[in-house]
Formats: structure tokens, C-alpha cells, sequence
DNA sequence: CTTGACCTTCCAGTTACTGGAAGGTGTATT
DNA sequence: AATACACCTTCCAGTAACTGGAAGGTCAAG
């Protein structure tokens, strides 16, 4: 099959695949007489599993990291189970601080508001509050 | 005062300072004979409003938008009141959908702790629900 | 024989820095 | 004077993961 069919039964654009080839991500296919890449079976299965970890927010990396064990014959479940919680962990401490700048956003923006908004660079406005806010940096 | 001192009072590493002014959002300093950067009072009020905006999670471009205004002597006020508002809205998306990511990441990782960790690639195994799971693009 | 949808490669740009090399300057100490 | 050390300078490259676009080849339909 050609990219477009492959790249849809992956769930990914055309371009990320190649790229996903140039970063050695994915084989190269097959090549058509014309030169087109040609796409199988075996090669859907790997795809999928790229995207479904990128789905999952796993770097490039780690999922290199995967395919390099199974390619290797070893069964990357383990890991994958590791990766998995420390992915969890890794997104549930950006949900704090997330949740921290949402708070501190909209706080600025309710005391902000009992300000004048004509105020070019004087003591009564939200730019100074902004500037002196004193949040340790992350 | 040089470039280490006036970074400590902004609250950026130097090297940022550079890159700002590099990129025109710090305008450039006086020199010494030296050819050392040497600011004053006026330039740290300014990097300060940047650090303080990037500790927002302003993109440099609308830092460099609230700058302009102010430049032209335009009370930034309102657009400030506004990106702060847009910035927790947008904020508060993604926290949803990391949420949902950290659900799914930990559900899967409940369930691979089920299946035998030597499977290398049969469909009982942590890496078949990667590949499969079919969660809607973001 | 042209239109349109594919495909190819290659280059550049995105965000916001960060690291490092190579070298100059200023002060203190030996 | 020589040396050590902490500063400073510029410039170049790299990061993550693509995405957009140019320039051009291929194939089927009308």
C-alpha cells in the first residue's frame, strides 16, 4: 500500500511517517518501480505501535528505546509498564503546576480588573502586578 | 551593573538576557570600555515584566506585544487582562486533557500488570493495548 | 493533453532557550 | 610579573517533534 493508506491505518500524517523513516523510527519500505514507498502488513503493526506510545506521550525516545528490545527479541512489557507509570507520575506533576498558574492567572486577572486599564506604566495596573509577582521559578 | 547582577534581579539566567536582546525583546544596553553590558533601573523594570510574564506562560511574542504597546505609549492593561484570561482558559484545556492522559496511562498500566512481562509479541501483553488503544488524536 | 491527486526529495522554520568553544578583562594573590 | 579565578564577549550548534513549502515526477480519468 501506498503512504497515504499506511499513514490513515496508523493514525498519522504522511509526513511524521517519513520523518519517523529519517529518524530510523521506521524502516524503509519497499520501494515501487516508480519509487513510491510500498507498505505491508508487518509494517502497520510497527506504526501503530508508535503512534499509540506517542498517543500516550512517550518521547521518541523511549519509544526507540521499545522497538530496539523487541527487534532485539526481548519483550519490552516491563519496560513498557515502567514507562507507563513514570509517564503517569511525570503528568500528574504537570497537572499541579498547571493548576497553580491557572490559579494565579486568574487571581491576577480578578485584581487586575479593579484596576484602571488606561494606566501607561503607573503603580495601578495589572503590567505591575505582572512584573513584581513573586513566584519561585519552576 | 552587569549583566550577572541585573540577571539576578530579573530573575533569568544571563544567557536569557542575551537571547532577549538578541531577539529584540530587551533593547540593547550601554557598553563599558570594556565592552561589558551595563544597565540601569529602567532596563531592570522592563525584564522584570518579561520574567514575570514568562513565569505566566506568555509566549515571548505576546510579551513582546504588551512591550510594543507600551512603547507607543498604549496602556497595556486591557490586552494584559485579556491574554490572562485566554492564557487560563487555554491552561485549563490542557489540564483537562492531561487528566484524561493520566487516567488512561494509569488504566493501562493496571491492566499490563495482568499479562506475563515475556510475551515478545503476542497480543497478551501490555505493548498490544499500546498499539491498539484507540484514543482520538488531540 | 490536461487536470488532479498522488508521490518524491530537500530545505527551512517553529519555541525558547541552553551548552560549549575560544578568547578578552579585572582583581587578588603569590 | 605570573597566575588563578570569576567575570565578560561572540558565535555556533543542538534540543523535540514535527510542519510547510518548493520543485518536480507519476498515474488514471476525461
Amino acid at each position: 500500500m501506498q503512504i497515504k493508506t499506511f499513514a490513515q491505518q496508523a493514525n498519522l500524517p504522511p509526513k511524521t511517517i517519513r520523518y519517523y523513516e529519517e529518524i530510523g523510527l521506521l524502516p524503509p519500505p519497499n520501494r515501487l518501480d516508480n519509487g513510491y514507498r510500498d507498505y505491508d502488513e508487518a509494517d502497520v503493526a510497527r506504526a501503530k505501535l508508535v503512534a499509540g506510545a506517542r498517543q500516550l506521550n512517550f518521547s521518541l525516545d523511549d519509544i526507540q528505546e521499545i522497538l530496539d528490545l523487541r527487534d532485539r527479541g526481548v519483550a519490552p512489557c516491563r519496560v513498557i509498564l515502567n514507562l507507563l507509570e513514570d509517564e503517569a507520575n511525570e503528568i500528574s506533576r504537570r497537572i499541579a503546576e498547571l493548576q497553580r498558574m491557572e490559579a494565579e492567572l486568574r487571581k491576577l486577572h480578578r485584581l487586575g480588573e479593579t484596576f484602571p486599564t488606561d494606566d501607561v506604566d503607573g503603580k495601578n495596573c495589572v503590567c505591575h502586578l505582572v512584573s513584581e509577582h513573586p513566584e519561585t521559578r519552576a
